[in-house]
DNA sequence: ATGAAAGCGCTAACAT
DNA sequence: ATGTTAGCGCTTTCAT
């Protein structure tokens, strides 16, 4: 392999445009105090030569490296990915987030983590080092890892911090947890149920408690009792089904149940199925995941549309932002969500069998 | 911002284990000429300070980048991340991608370039201008782009053509277009289905033709005609919806489609049930793709599961080890598919309706 | 087997 | 408004 060179570097434009090195790089950067003539003269022989300039020499004279990391629970992800289960936050995060970094110079790499593992802070130094990006974001449940957020905080580097409220550093941005729960709930109440189940999600990721605030509070204002009908899964499949299963064969099932997410979504109505209960005739059922294959299940699922493509968005908007000198907002960045309409839902009382 | 800089140099560790500058870098690197307890007495300073080697000062004094770039179709990866129907072509490439680039230091870098643009190429040449990845990894239908194909081969820098069969430079690795689709037609002659429809991709991928010409040698093969049975989509859904219909409604309508893609199966099962065709009694359908969602379909298809993650794990492997400046091995390499059985495919005579 | 010097491409700091 | 100088962290020469 050839000792690869750049091609094209900023002394072939200087010489080219006839200017000095620096004033190859105001024009480059941006910066004030170029001439307009001056400026145009040497984008000119940038064009004409097809000039990029290099990353690592930019990142080597103290710059920026336009190198923004994503940081993915190692596990769950993999696990999601060799699944095949149709889970796209990955897809949803590398669109908004990727298309975003684009628009401003910057790349986004996806960088996998054990949240678990207890050299969680080594890998993560690695990377900073290795990298050196001008940004991370913080997915959950890395979003709320004090130990992460505190090793962050030390090194001056913005984060952003997807799913936190965010006490600490970091830029907090959430998709309103608290915010759907309460309106999934609402959205059955109004509908005439009125023993509403719900079956949380790990209690690893903070966002799980806040959905279980939102589903309390919106249960209280309808003055609904929630005696027997929270159940706690790990967004899995088979905890799932062992929630929806203790929601249904209690003495006083709930004619409807949310699901804190897709894989507890679908083994709720699989434990429907094996009961005999129709959905949604007998049970409505809402998803706290839109994925990809809620369209598919018999029958479609009603779900929560977690916005993960503006969010990641907003967190390299908010991490650029705060490169160029500006101040972090600091306050809580909240995107909404909503709920997309299917057939899983019923109003109260359920109609008569036609 | 404060101007980062790197936390632990190789001035740090050569300091600490009172060696030169070079040692270190000698230990990193694992080259020769260091004694055993020179070595460990270096490794060692590196260990106690955490001291990672910063990727861009790699790159700068002309060494790796250790940067892998995968190439994908802009228009496409981004029309399927939007319509989040469970396409998870990214996330397989990332599964066996970004796995095999750990093992090894690297990263992979997802980047997003327009084939059909005639920018194609200043488009990637910024990208390795900024980048300098050290191998470039092209799903289709950017394999065979004979403009990117060429521009890559005067780079000397290793690249991998999923998808492709290799002629001009690169390493090429397919997926066994023609014999997964040999496969899959045989599949069906054996159960004595005789007339066997294919649905085609979009011709600017050239795996659709070999595709199509594993179907048409398997029929061939099996003492059967093709005559009426052979319509071309795009892989898009409206597509398959038009062949489909072509097929079904025609005077001698096939039992059995092959159906280039996932999309494409699912409008040919949407086009059966509006035609009231039952799926697989009056109807068989294997789909080309093992996207997530053909669990889920009704009934569940029966499909070609291709090892994108294996091929891209490959392709990273491929690179890599024609970076050790092995010289590349040329050949095409193939990754073989297989067949995975759910339940659209019937046995001929039909079975008796129940 | 080890070390010293030079330089990669770029920008910050300091002239002018 | 523009140019000069020094140096980022590392690896490549080229010594020894």
């Amino acid at each position: 392999m050839a000792r690869r060179r750049q091609a094209v570097t900023i002394k072939h434009v200087a010489a080219d445009a006839g200017v000095s090195l620096q004033t190859v790089s105001r024009v480059i950067n941006n910066e004030p105090n170029v001439r307009p003539e001056m400026k145009q003269r040497v984008q000119e022989s940038i064009d004409k030569l097809g000039y990029v300039p290099s990353i690592a020499a930019q990142r080597m004279s103290g710059s920026r490296s336009y190198l923004i990391l994503a940081l993915n629970d190692r596990e769950r992800t993999i696990a999601d990915w060799r699944a095949r289960q149709g889970t796209d936050w990955v897809d949803q995060m590398l669109l908004g987030g990727m298309l975003k970094c684009a628009e401003h110079g910057y790349r986004m790499i996806v960088e996998l983590v054990d949240t678990h593992s207890d050299h969680v802070e080594r890998e993560l130094l690695a990377a900073i080092a290795a990298l050196q990006p001008d940004g991370i974001i913080l997915t959950p449940p890395h979003s709320d890892n004090p130990q992460l957020v505190r090793l962050l905080a030390g090194h001056d580097i913005p984060f952003a911090r997807i799913g936190s409220k965010g006490d600490g550093a970091g830029l907090p941005i959430s998709m309103d947890d608290e915010g759907s729960a309460r309106a999934a709930t609402r959205y059955l109440a109004e509908r005439g149920h009125r023993r509403i189940g719900f079956i949380a999600g790990s209690s690893e990721y903070n966002l799980s408690a806040w959905r279980v605030d939102g589903w309390t509070a919106a249960m209280a204002e309808a003055g609904l009792g929630t005696a027997g009908l929270l159940e706690t899964g790990d967004f899995t499949y088979a905890s799932g089904e062992r929630a929806a299963r203790r929601l249904l064969e209690s003495s006083e099932p709930p004619s409807a149940i949310i699901a804190s997410n897709d894989q507890m979504a679908l083994a709720t109505l699989e434990v429907a199925r094996s009961l005999d209960l129709r959905v949604p005739q007998d049970l409505s059922v809402i998803s706290f995941d839109n994925s990809p294959l809620m369209h598919f299940t018999q029958p479609p699922l009603t779900a929560i549309d977690q916005p993960i493509a503006a969010t990641a968005s907003k967190a390299v908007e908010m991490i650029i932002a705060s490169q160029s000198g500006e101040s972090a907002p600091k306050l809580l960045t909240v995107i909404a969500a909503s709920i997309v309409e299917r057939g899983s839902v019923a109003s109260f009382p359920p109609q008569p069998v036609r």
